[in-house]
RNA sequence: GGUUCCUUGGCCGAGUGGCUAGGCACUGGUCUGCAAAACCAGGUACGGCGGUUCGAGUCCGCCAGGAACCUCCA
């Protein structure tokens, strides 16, 4: 590959330039959505920016599966091994079946993901449809004999395990501080030290969602999902995995322990973690009650909203940051980043317009230089902003006859342009993608309308020019004049 | 309490020892019948105190404030 990209290991906390495990192709592993509620925010941050990665993966040349599961059963309330399953309780309250439940947030969860444009993974599997994997991998620990069983339920033996193997080198914990922070808990009885973790657990009556096994009609714990699945379609050893950082510990360090007991080795070699996103300076969560939802987002109605914000606006917004810092909520910020976007996106639509000029005024080949510097650079999306609003400014400039490029960079001015925008940044115009059946009938009248209105210009008449223009505002075009004519648009 | 990390101009947000980040907002100008857009120009910055260095926002120490994880959360 003749781009090279660097990415921040957390397991080596350094950038490290990717090397692929098998050349030309990229095994990516994302954790996704445990579906019992709307998807908010914070959801928004690792979906966009493993999309960018999955999106430039496959621009510089490799071919990607991308993996990102659909978390549906084991991922309990309140604690890792005593409370109730999200998608059982929601269930319950809601007098659905678990599976009903499931389906209609993944649905909406999907719903809000084609609008933000982010791309569909590769493979997008359930826990649920993966318990025989699950309860493979129970064995083949317990067989290895780094795990227990204690009244029907099956617990990793963390201090067992962690005489050989460093058992928190990836959240740089060590177990003495873990046994000296972790709260006692009810129902840890089971457990012979408070950090083990459940690898199966045996149902109570109540709960519906349970499977048979060999130790007790149950459920798999949370963190074997992820090993079985990232195992079962990109192999024992893949290349990249991908998640919050708040699933750093423990999700991830159990995924670690789990999958190197199973199959000797840890299972991704790059771990890549987003950021949080906050509000007030506190992060966005569902146990802090402080999340505003996408629905919420596209229609403006939550209380902390001044006013609707777009889809590609959001994404925009999360692009603006670099994915390992905190991003803070605001109305001012959310509504820079929008400004920012419908320049960058008027700028870009502007490319078809441009004629070639006899000689190239500016340097094309250091743009471009530059922009695959700064993605390359960890996904420094910040940077490769910056850096296209310099190309918006030479656009306009082309376009006002001030600077210039021959046909055959113009040509590759176009192209590249392409690649950026919409194939890595994955943006969108967003007005126009919208109409479809009126969109010619609209336009012609539009520009009907619009030229009566020069008309009255060359006549000075400029109350009847100026009524057009503000009336047609009122409607949502926008009108521009340009030196020979007018631009409009819907806003 | 433990671990890790953060503190940049009115706002958001890049920047890992020397070179203008960028966007939004603001001010002045050019263009235009006016407006919008565009373009040009401009200002405001690195939490505090010390230290290392020829040179620090960038490295080290201390202090202040904040966050994440240690329990489910992207």
């Amino acid at each position: 590959m003749e781009n090279k990209l660097f990415i921040y290991n957390t397991l080596s906390r350094k950038k490290e330039e990717f090397q692929p495990l098998n050349e030309k192709h990229v095994g990516l592993y994302v954790c996704g959505p445990t579906v019992y509620g709307d998807p908010h925010l914070g959801h928004t941050r690792p979906a966009i920016t493993f999309d960018i990665l999955f999106r430039y993966l496959t621009h510089i040349g490799y071919k990607v599966r991308y993996v990102r599961n659909i978390t549906d059963v084991g991922h309990l309330e309140s604690d890792g091994d005593v409370g109730e399953d999200k998608i059982a309780k929601k269930a319950r309250l809601e007098e659905l079946e678990p599976m009903e439940v499931v389906q209609f947030y993944t649905d909406r969860y999907h719903q809000y993901m084609d609008q933000l444009n982010v791309r569909k993974p590769s493979i997008e599997p359930r826990a649920s449809g993966h318990i025989i994997e699950q309860l493979q991998i129970v064995e083949d620990i317990l067989a290895k004999g780094l795990a227990y069983e204690s009244n029907g339920s099956v617990y990793f033996d963390v201090e067992k395990y962690n005489k050989d193997h460093n058992y928190g080198r990836l959240s740089g914990r060590n177990i003495e501080d873990l046994l000296s922070t972790t709260r006692e808990l009810d129902g840890q009885s089971e457990k012979k030290q408070s950090y083990d973790f459940a690898l199966w657990k045996k149902a109570s009556p109540e709960h519906i969602m349970r499977w048979p096994s060999r130790f007790s009609d149950g459920f798999p714990g949370w963190h074997l999902e992820c090993s079985a699945m990232s195992a079962r379609y990109l192999g024992t050893e893949f290349d990249i995995h991908g998640g919050g950082m708040d699933l750093l510990f423990p999700h991830h360090e159990c995924e670690i322990a789990q999958s190197t007991v199973a199959n000797g080795h840890t299972p991704a070699r790059y771990w890549m973690h987003n950021n949080m996103i906050t509000i007030n300076g506190q992060k966005m969560g569902k146990s802090l009650g402080n999340f505003i939802n996408l629905e919420q987002f596209f229609d403006g109605k939550h209380e902390l909203l001044e006013q609707a914000y777009s889809p590609m606006t959001i994404r925009f917004f999360i692009m603006q940051a670099h994915y390992r810092s905190t991003l803070d909520f605001s109305n001012e910020a959310l509504k820079a980043a929008q400004k920012g976007m419908e320049r960058l996106l008027e700028g870009y639509s502007k490319l078809d317009k441009l004629a070639a000029g006899e000689t190239s005024s500016f340097d094309l080949q250091e743009l471009k230089e530059k922009c695959y510097a700064a993605i390359s650079d960890d996904l420094n999306t910040p940077i490769l902003i910056a850096h296209l609003f310099e190309a918006v400014k030479q656009i306009n400039n082309m376009l006002s006859g001030s600077a210039s490029l021959s046909a055959d960079e113009l040509d590759q001015f176009k192209t590249f342009m392409k690649n950026m925008v919409v194939d890595i940044l994955g943006l969108q115009m967003e007005s126009q993608s919208q109409e479809s059946g009126n969109d010619e009938v609209l336009s012609q009248t539009i520009e009907l309308l619009l030229n009566l209105r020069i008309e009255a210009k060359t006549n000075k008449d400029w109350a009847t020019a100026d009524r057009i223009r503000n009336e047609l505002q009122a409607m949502g075009v926008v009108v521009k004049d340009t030196k020979d004519g007018f631009e409009w648009g819907l806003k």
